[in-house]
DNA sequence: TTGATTGCAAACAATTTGCAATACT
DNA sequence: AGTATTGCAAATTGTTTGCAATCAA
């Protein structure tokens, strides 16, 4: 019931190659014209909405709620919260002990349970500090 | 330079009721009609991102990245996180000591400063989990 | 052949903009 | 009077939908 074809592999490909930085439903396009396929921007959502419901992807919006970003999920990223630097995209992963230890703060301090999946935290990564 | 309206002092008013859980432009609509005061969209946006400029109310987007919502500032809000119910939209603010720890934690393990002005982490609240 | 996938044009929803009319001081 | 504020209609942007044409199995 999922047919293969040209379009999705390479869709998955450019998401392979942005595994840390997260994209725009644009910037996908933008890569495969340069990959010389000439897709429809209907095809690029619809195809990114499905890899979102079956997990494949996550989702999140950007810093200004403009637009919508889509990066690969590395199995377990429900359980931990994502930094993305504002300047240059970059994602981080919060999966270490730390985390646990957040979680568990959030939950019995403040008595709430996170959606890490939803979830994002603005800021700045340490290459980019410097650069200013 | 800044007039003082009938408008503008209801629009603070009502964020002032709402000030446990963000509202949207939309909500704030309501909220002035329900006073009885019938104004513009386009007055109540342009009043609200006023507002978010000179640092009075902040402002993020919905989980579904949709929309904005806002939340009149109280003072500190730029030095720690906050959480939102996906359920009910309660905000909780962060600003306790294991923030600053996170905040550390996040700078020297994952070299981010983080921008909390502009994040938002959701999860449910603890009384919305009962609900369930 | 049958159901999945695509492209196109049009629909949508939230937000923004230009401009002339109006309100505050 | 002079500047800020407002309303209206139209424009914008990112995303979604309906439908007929096309493609994979």
């Amino acid at each position: 019931m999922a047919y293969s074809t040209r379009t999705r592999s390479a869709l998955l490909d450019i998401l392979e190659s942005h595994k840390d930085t997260s994209i725009s439903a644009e910037e996908v396009l933008d890569a495969l014209r340069q990959r010389g396929l000439e897709v429809n921007r209907t095809t690029v959502y619809r195809n990114l909405e499905r890899m979102v419901e079956d997990g494949s992807i996550h989702k999140f919006s950007s810093e200004d709620g403009k637009r919508a970003f889509y990066q690969l999920s590395e199995g377990t990223c429900s359980d931990h919260l994502h930094l993305q630097c504002s300047v240059c995209g970059k994602v981080e992963h919060l999966d270490c002990d730390f985390m646990k230890s957040f979680e568990e703060h959030v939950r019995r301090e403040h008595g709430f349970s996170l959606n890490c999946k939803g979830s994002i935290i603005y800021g700045v990564c340490k290459a980019c500090q410097g650069k200013s």
